[in-house]
Formats: structure tokens, sequence, C-alpha cells
DNA sequence: CCGATTGGTAACTTCCTGGTTACCCATGAA
DNA sequence: TTCATGGGTAACCAGGAAGTTACCAATCGG
């Protein structure tokens, strides 16, 4: 996963309806897009082009049958993601914090004080 | 997490040199916007919209200490959404699916035997 | 073949994002 | 007090994102 296809990832998913599509292919596999567009208020080609958008991103897979073309949602981007962010942010992620503000004026201090050392 | 803060984060974190920053967070906490801003081709009031947006997103906080404001990258926002995406998609991440093509055609063949019937 | 259906392209508008320069405020040090 | 330093606001510009309407292409059913 390099970082075009990362931006390309979180940018696609960075927009509610285009999130919303994904949970609707996930309940309904296989839909068409007229299908998908039906759930919205939007026009038929505006929610095209966020399909083809998903699909860029990979979160979206398309087959064509005759003159209907089938979505299905593609869960292994954001598998990829995870697994991604859960190591890169280990140390974090094992703290396990909760109060934020405890630490980050401990951090203060102890900075504070490394400089006055 | 409802929906405006998911699309903050998401928003926010779709960028290079955002993402960036909250590496170079991680791996120096406190340091001021000027020390951040050295390490970008960009200007300082660039890399200052930038910070305010991660703050806004609250992937950064940010205390002053007379001139200076000092940054810190806050890891639990990363946190939820990951915790969230694991019991949202987890159905899919059971599977740990690799073949993502045989499974889309397995899907298809479900669906087309569905509509003979 | 004919008409309805599904999908897609092209061209356009509107608004937001990412970036700039110019200028101003507050603070710390000599 | 003076002035260099860190921070911030305002105004502006270019480009991309999100959405529209109008139109065209392919395919399936009768």
């Amino acid at each position: 996963m390099n970082d075009d296809r990362l931006d390309a990832l979180l940018a696609a998913l960075a927009h509610r309806g285009r999130r919303r599509m994904l949970d609707l292919l996930m309940a309904a596999p296989g839909m068409s897009v007229k299908a998908l567009a039906s759930h919205f208020e939007m026009s038929r080609i505006g929610v095209l082009k966020h399909v083809d958008l998903l699909e860029a991103a990979e979160l979206v897979v398309s087959r064509r049958r005759g003159r209907t073309r089938h979505l299905y949602f593609n869960p292994v981007p954001i598998q990829l993601l995870r697994d991604r962010w859960t190591t890169h942010y280990s140390a974090f992620f094992a703290e396990r914090v909760v109060d934020v503000k405890a630490r980050v004026e401990g951090r203060a201090r102890e900075a504070e004080e490394h400089k006055s050392a």
C-alpha cells in the first residue's frame, strides 16, 4: 500500500454518501448502479461518479453481465489499512490512553524539565 | 463518534503532508509550529493551516507556553476509528479473504441462480 | 425490428481545499 | 525600551471535488 493508494483510499472514505454506499453494498451485494442510486436524493450520474471513485480506490469491485453492472463491496483495503495502523501506532495503541489532557501535560512538564536541565 | 467528526477525521488523514506531520509529532512531541514547518517545503502559514485542521479533527492537541505553541499527536481518534471498523466490518474481517475475484464471482453466480429460480 | 431500460460521456457550475504574500500581535532577551 | 522571534489573521488565487443536465450507446423483451 503506497502513499498514492492510501490517499485515494482515505479520500474515498471521507465522504458520508460513499460510506453509505459501501454499507448498502455490504447488505445487498451485486446491486446495479441504478438500484444503488435509488437510495439517494442525488442524480444517477452523481452516484455513478462516486461508484467510479470507490472502484478506483478498490473499495468496490464491479462485474458486468449484459447491460447491468453488478457492484460488490471489497473490504480488503480497509483490512490493510487497519493492519498498517495497528503496527504503525502500536506504541500509542498499547497505552490505551483515556485521559489525553493528563498525558499531554505530563509531556509538557517533561519537556520543560529537559529544557531547564 | 458521529458522522461529522468521522468526515473531519478521514479528510484530515487523507493528505500525505498531514500524515507526515503526525509522524513527526509522534517522533518529537511538543514541537513548535515553526519547528514542524522547517521539515516542509511549504510556507509556514501553509503548515499552520494544516495544523489547525488536524487540531479540529482532534488528531493534534496544542498547549501554549509563552509565545510558543507546543504540538502533540493524539492517537485516540485513530483508535476509535479502528475499533469501530473492526466491529462494523466484522463479518468480512472474519473471512480474511485473499482471493477477491473468486469471492466476487461466487456471489455473482449465487445472484444468477437466485434470479433464475 | 422497436421501444424501454441500463449505463456512460461530455460539458458546465459551484464550492471547498491547498497554497501564497502581506501585514499585525505578543513575548522574551539584551 | 528595543527589536528579533514565534504566532496568527486577512485577502487572495489556482485547481480539484461534487453535482447538474443533455445527450449517446448497448442490450433485452415483445
